[in-house]
DNA sequence: TTGATAATATCGCTGAACGATATTATATTT
DNA sequence: AAATATAATATCGTTCAGCGATATTATCAA
């Protein structure tokens, strides 16, 4: 079956849910792009390394490069402006995913 | 504030909520937009037709011309496939929504 | 018959998604 | 010490979707 529609709905929440783990703790994108695979979705690197530049330009992110055993990583954390709009994403999303459900 | 995470947000709920509506009366374009707007969300009609255009042509919906006072409306409704994915789509967004209020 | 109205359709631009490829910095092997 | 492997990030070029603007369709009203 043609999943364009679940992979738009995937996109969609994607950000939300780097926003989401960023809040948690620091992040980087091998090991987000791993959880994402366990969950069963796959994303290309060519599509989520330039959503966590966006959103590191649009200031809800922070990252610091780190040298692990010459390996660099890109660890991210939120923003004081991210976790603001972490909070109207979530209510967002909740809301339409009720409608969804009601009557 | 820029909410352009927000906007994509619902663009990947609208084809869901087309689904949804369709699949318990026969809704067209106008209306759809005006229940939208209602809900806060302005989504053009640029944006808007195009994706039922699409999802008749992957065969979630089907539509019929009706002649209401020298208006053609086209009416949309769902297809088998349709609910199939639409239930799909219904988990996979339950779920995610979930994982962000979890812990 | 001209204009107003309700609705759908589509153009052209911009920007995002994505597979593929390049780059970076070290550790390991030959 | 040179070559290879590895883990990770960065970005290129193509394709396609979102969107404001504009066009089109079919009536009714002035």
């Amino acid at each position: 079956m043609n999943d364009k529609l679940l992979r738009d709905l995937l996109l969609g929440f994607v950000k939300v849910h780097i926003l989401h783990h960023a809040d948690k703790e620091p992040i980087f994108g091998q090991e987000f792009h791993e959880e994402l695979k366990r969950h069963g979705y796959d994303l290309s690197f060519g599509t989520l390394y330039p959503i966590f530049h966006k959103l590191e330009a649009d200031g809800y992110l922070k990252s610091k490069k780190e040298n692990i055993n010459g390996k660099i990583r890109r660890y991210y954390s939120i923003t004081a402006t991210g976790k603001k709009l972490l909070n109207k994403a979530k209510e967002q999303a909740k809301e339409l995913v009720e409608e969804l459900f009601e009557d």
